[in-house]
DNA sequence: CGGCCGTTTGAATTGTTTCAAGCTATGTGG
DNA sequence: CCACATAGCTTGAAACAATTCAAACGGCCG
């Protein structure tokens, strides 16, 4: 991959978007390039934070696990999104780990060289800042999704979101194009295995899903799934 | 309070703390006051955001309502916290309402302003990401506790998170200074007013806990708590 | 073919909520 | 200074959503 390439993909990642054609030379001319398979992980929670990277290709799923061993899935990223940012800035460990959930390239700068790009060019920590303060809204969201509606709700809600986030257009309705396991579902929403299994089974013998038996999940009615993720 | 005070104030920040002292002048000499009472709001979540705030003293609770009527307690935020600054950097609206559970003394600056601030001290960007990136950690931990903890855990947490901030040493334990009710345990837990209260009326009969029926809590047996909040 | 992993589904169990009622400080107006 | 109202808390009993336990199924890979 050229510079040119890097440039390319850093265009459409949310910390370079729309930044200045020197910015982004400058980022992308220091940027390694790094390919893991599908079943790696990148890099392991707890690790000292010494790189930070963007997605080109792929996708990776963020897990977190907790002191007693149980595993929360923090969410997944494709391309144009950054990892492991916040503990480099931070300097602090990775919080969590990324696992490729497919074959997967990143570009990679050391921790120190990020400093230096963020120190050098203030609209690029302008651009972080924006960011950050969107995760945190997310996040926000999220723990209110978790603490006040159940179950039902917050599984449609999460799927919508993967949806809205990674879906494609299918004659047959709206296609998530990798594999998400009932598991990660659980993970997502602070339940079980057992639970989400049933909701989806109920939701596939009512036309709104397609997609049983692993393989790829389908959002036949998407506005079905709507009605249920923001029921009063 | 004048210029010498403010920048006591921002000493205590955690957004200006440790920076240089040209940029705390620059900051302070350019804050307005604000006095609100107890029981009034700061502004209005989904107000536009045209203010940020830094807590001198005093205390607010950050409420976040759902579109279905639900509460969710945030946080609560005393001297040296910022109010409504990830709003104004993105540019959206307030997410979330503070409000003042006793008398408060604030700093304010213009959207604007602070904007200027920013781009001309990088430091203070830096440190802004800092901290974003802390709070980010803070809510990451507080989903994974919602969604794989069961109440009394998530409670004792919440709890000790609270003295950790706030509580004064006294003679009989730990107190938390500032009125905190069974329902606003019980929004920041995502559980009811009812559990809370049970659960608190077995440890206060434990003696874990001091301060039935309102009152300032006070913890007397930490150590306890602490089992509660980590046991496997 | 046989083993394995992710999934499905039923039944029993349980933690938590919901419903309902009563309590106790605190404050208010007569 | 005493009824009276109020706000926040407590507590029991019933109902319920979701988990846990248990077993079996289906697709896939070696």
């Amino acid at each position: 991959m050229d510079t040119k390439a890097k440039i390319a993909v850093l265009e459409r990642a949310k910390l370079f978007g729309g930044l200045a054609r020197d910015v982004l030379a400058a980022s992308a001319e220091s940027a390694q390039i790094k390919l893991i398979e599908k079943g790696s992980v990148l890099f392991q929670q707890g690790d000292e934070a010494t790189s930070h990277y963007v997605v080109a290709w792929g996708r990776l799923r963020l897990d977190q696990t907790t002191p007693d061993g149980k595993n929360v899935v923090l969410r997944f990223m494709g391309p144009g999104d950054l990892v492991g940012s916040v503990a480099v800035w931070r300097g602090v460990p990775y919080p969590a780990t990324p696992l490729a959930v497919e074959d997967t390239r990143l570009l990679v700068w050391s921790a120190a060289r990020m400093m230096d790009l963020m120190q050098c060019h203030p609209p690029l920590s302008m651009k972080a800042m924006v960011m950050m303060g969107g995760r945190i809204e997310e996040l926000q969201e999220r723990i209110q999704q978790v603490a006040t509606q159940q179950v039902e709700r917050r599984i449609a809600a999460t799927i919508l979101k993967i949806a809205g986030q990674s879906g494609r257009k299918v004659e047959t309705g709206v296609e998530i194009p990798f594999p998400v396991s009932r598991q990660d579902l659980a993970e997502m929403t602070g339940t079980t295995l057992h639970t989400v299994s049933r909701t989806l089974s109920a939701w596939i013998d009512d036309g709104i899903l397609e997609g049983r038996r692993s393989s790829h999940l389908t959002i036949c009615r998407p506005h079905r799934l709507v009605e249920i993720a923001d029921q009063a």
